[in-house]
DNA sequence: TTCACTATTTGACATAGGTCAAAGGATACC
DNA sequence: GGTATCCTTTGACCTATGTCAAATAGTGAA
């Protein structure tokens, strides 16, 4: 999916006004398990995934990752507040794979903003489009069961478990790997 | 807070601007546990709280109800996709308090999306602080004990346990009544 | 005030999922 | 191709929190 195809399904931006976004974008390759952003610095880019997966973590008291979420090819990914509020990221930003990423400064995107009504809308569209997924999220983690849980990851993120390590998508779902591993094997032998 | 006041220290708007915008939202009354949206039924506005508090709340299979979210005075208060996708609601909306809402349709609002660039905008700012809400509570339910659930309650509704019925907190937090329970006293008897 | 109803607290017991430790498997580098 | 490293699986045991049931405390209507 690439971007000048994502901006224009969702707001019917104008020739013109596609061509200067995208212009402000840069592309970027990045190899497997690159860190974007640390945890504290602020996060300065807002990136879309044309290819590769990423997530966002961050590190627990004890030293465990904690994945908090997964960034697919046609998504935005960014540590958000760390971005829109200019202050230092709870995040880790890490791509699982080597991909190819577009990113735009803060300040060029502001200036899109204001310079295009629609740019603000498509902004309003996504913003509300992750609010609704991380609903879904929230509800899945706290009231279901891991292995609901687990169900609920795979329609979310379809093709995961095959891309993204057992650990990582372990912690994205509240459970240990141990726990994970198990439903797996729970999986396997009752579909064989 | 009032409407006007909340709409000015978010974006800037002209004072033509706040009139016209004011004027498409509708003052309503309404009482003690009065229901807005009951679930399967689509959402047709979007409140602002201008007194009271609101919650949604959804219904488990086994019928125990499910608080997803509290809305406090001077925030806005919606199914939020049942109302930007027109689609059924996952949830009921209901008023814990006699409150005083602001209430506005889907079509005067994408009308007001539409004629200002400034109202795109507030929706976008909007959209993305409750974002950033909903992580923290993710963050909070997914990783951490009942007790710190708790503590993080506390900061993002400093006022609610003593408005809101230990029931509709406790399913807030992702934990039983009797655990809350346990939890309050624990702190009583500690604090006194 | 009293009654009826609802919300909260408390106790005894059950269990999903965590923790710790060790054994396999898979990968990558020399 | 062998060895070091990392990832996944498995087992044994433990604990936070859930479930069920009963006792209390609060609240509103008459």
């Amino acid at each position: 999916m690439n971007l000048t195809d994502f901006l224009k399904n969702i707001v019917p931006f104008s020739p013109e006004e596609l061509a200067d976004i995208t212009a402000h974008f840069e592309r970027e390759i990045v190899s497997k398990n690159q860190i974007l952003v640390k945890e504290e610095q602020v996060c300065t880019k807002l990136y879309f995934v044309e290819k590769g997966v990423g997530r966002s973590y961050y590190l627990k008291e004890d030293g465990k990752e904690v994945t908090q979420w997964f960034f697919m090819e046609g998504k935005f990914m960014s540590s958000i507040e760390s971005f829109f509020q200019q202050s230092p990221s709870l995040y880790y930003l890490e791509m699982l794979e080597e991909s190819v990423l577009y990113s735009i400064s803060r300040e060029n995107l502001d200036l899109l903003f204001a310079r295009y009504h629609n740019m603000e809308k498509l902004g309003r569209l996504l913003s509300t489009e992750m609010l609704t997924r991380v609903v879904n999220k929230l509800n899945a983690v706290q009231f279901q069961t891991a292995r609901e849980r687990y169900d609920y990851m795979l329609t979310e993120f379809p093709s995961i478990s095959s891309r993204v390590s057992l650990g990582s998508i372990a912690s994205y779902l509240g459970m240990t790997q141990e726990t994970l591993s198990r439903i797996r094997r729970a999986d396997t032998s009752k579909k064989s």
